[in-house]
DNA sequence: TCCTAATCGAGACGGTACGTCTGGTCTTGAG
DNA sequence: CTCAAGACCAGACGTACCGTCTCGATTAGGA
């Protein structure tokens, strides 16, 4: 056990730094943050961010999870498919709302910073596809869906068109397209479908 | 009918210009390339590069395309899947060569910087779409697929979770990943299949 | 002797290049002047004013002894004081106007550009020595001056406040004080005057 | 009273700056001095150069001053006119040293740049005339000069032909020339002297 | 009349410095 | 030991002019 000398920190420091930072994300988007900008608004050091975050990705990333560590609520309509489409209706409303595009932006900072990526992974998209994976299985556990069922694959059919559009076509995401999506990737292309 | 007046705009230096920020982008990557580097690198003059392309991403990509413009060819072994299936492995392959990371870099950079989205739709995504159309559409012809089959959404099928697993999840993507996504795109989740 | 083959120089071009260099001159000041300036006002090519004149001062100094080599004319009153009061007053009457400033501009170059300094030396400085060298000489003759007196001294003596002035103390150069310092050069500091 | 939170200023760094830019003004001149030397010889970043000066003059000024703000020995030998001479030929002395090179061009600059003009008359002028005024004002007490003399414009004769030879005709300005000078200043040109 | 050679306009180009900006580190004194 | 304040270095940004250069189009005199 460390000795505990010295002021110690401020967690309403902390807490403006986040919430700074997280405003700052939402009205001017990632790559127009700027730690000076977050210090500022937060009344707060750049020291003191330095001293507890290694750079800005980190800071801004914290920022934001601490604002959308929400519930995470298991839809159960008793059929998987229809639990799916209502996750990934939800996923396309976030995603396309103000907020969601933080999400992009991210993804996009994870390009060429892979601790961004790790990070969100881990806090965003490992829980969201772990209640994929349980709808799925309680789907195979059903019946509805075979036994042998690829289920990350699956999991990947579903959500990656939608993050497609998002990040690189650029076309509408809305639930007449999740609804469509969600068809084809049961019935799947074959004529016999 | 342009003008031809003043001396005219040196395709050498525009060679150079382009090579240069290429070469760059294979070694450094795109957050580290400097305008100040291509034009030493170039042996030309930074105003001369702000001369011709507004900012940095724009010679990039500008530089990156001109490497890059290659045949596209259309595989034709008879069978739409078949031919996907090859269409989507060469992409797989390119996308994680070292070449083929410039490609995320740049999707990355156009979450926030529109001019270069469009210009990757256009230069890079529409063409290989259009191929694919092509083959969708031959299947149909052909009786491999239904008629009123939605060739767009078909597509996104296909390539999303290429682009899902590089983007995001950070998962494998080699050639019996592309076989797996192909079947199950093809067959669809349902139990029927 | 040379040959003469070829297009001629255009009298037009370049009185183009002197008057727009001139006007630039009067309404903006030797610092802000630039060539591509005086080429787009003059509607001439940079590469024209390069050929004949080998910098931007030496247009510039062009510009203005072009359209300011005026009579000189030499005042003669029958008595030498007075004459050279009439000069000094002229002297100072233009180089406090808006087109006297440029002189001090010029002198400000030609403090670390030799061939300026050069330049206002014979084309402006020496002839209106040389008119204060004929007041004196005469006024040696007529008895008014005495045999011995060092002349280019006594210029100096002269003109060099008027200019110490503009240059330097920022003081005010009018009339009574052209008077004031003739009053002070003829007379002497010493008790007995 | 004034703050004095937050990390105080180096004045290590502020001596650094001052003295490169007094070295590189003293070997290079005026005119061919760049921020960008400055920070690079003073191992300083521009940035920090530009928070506490406005532009290079100001900089380069306050580098010169700082490294000349010296004695100012008021001489005194029981002779007005002896200890002017005196005065007087220390300062032509000082012009026409390497170092004195400078005060010409810091009036070249003062032409077109009125804070300039304002710091040289303040921080090198001002004090130097007031001797003047000094020594001419105890000659006045000693009966060496009439009561009634114009101060002002007998400083101004005394010193504005070293400055008119130095910085318009080119002419020699060494010991002679200034004993010369204050003869004739003292004597007057008139006949009766 | 055609040829030859210099001049001209337009404007591209390499070079150099400008003054600005932001990321990340360091230095104080107060708490 | 932490914190706010803020000075500091590093280094890229995009702009501005310099003086040089390459074009094609003119414009004379000499063949």
């Amino acid at each position: 056990m460390e000795k505990k000398i010295g002021r110690p920190r401020s967690e309403k420091t902390k807490k403006a730094i986040l919430d700074a930072s997280y405003e700052l994300l939402i009205t001017n988007g990632f790559p127009s943050i700027t730690v000076e900008g977050i210090a500022e608004k937060a009344g707060v050091s750049k020291a003191t961010i330095y001293k507890w975050w290694p750079n800005k990705a980190a800071v801004v990333l914290d920022g934001f999870f601490a604002a959308t560590e929400l519930m995470l609520e298991v839809p159960d309509t008793g059929s998987a498919k229809e639990d799916l489409m209502i996750q990934a209706d939800n996923l396309a409303s976030f995603l396309t709302s103000p907020k969601g595009r933080v999400i992009t932006e991210l993804i996009a900072e994870g390009q060429t910073d892979e601790k961004v990526a790790k990070e969100y992974r881990n806090r965003y998209f490992n829980p969201r596809r772990l209640i994929s994976k349980h709808i799925l299985e309680r789907g195979i556990e059903r019946g509805e869906l075979r036994k042998d069922l690829n289920i990350e694959l699956s999991i990947d059919l579903i959500f990656a068109p939608i993050f497609y559009r998002l990040l690189i076509t650029g076309e509408k995401v809305d639930s007449t397209f999740v609804e469509q999506l969600i068809g084809y990737v049961f019935a799947g292309l074959d004529l016999k479908n």
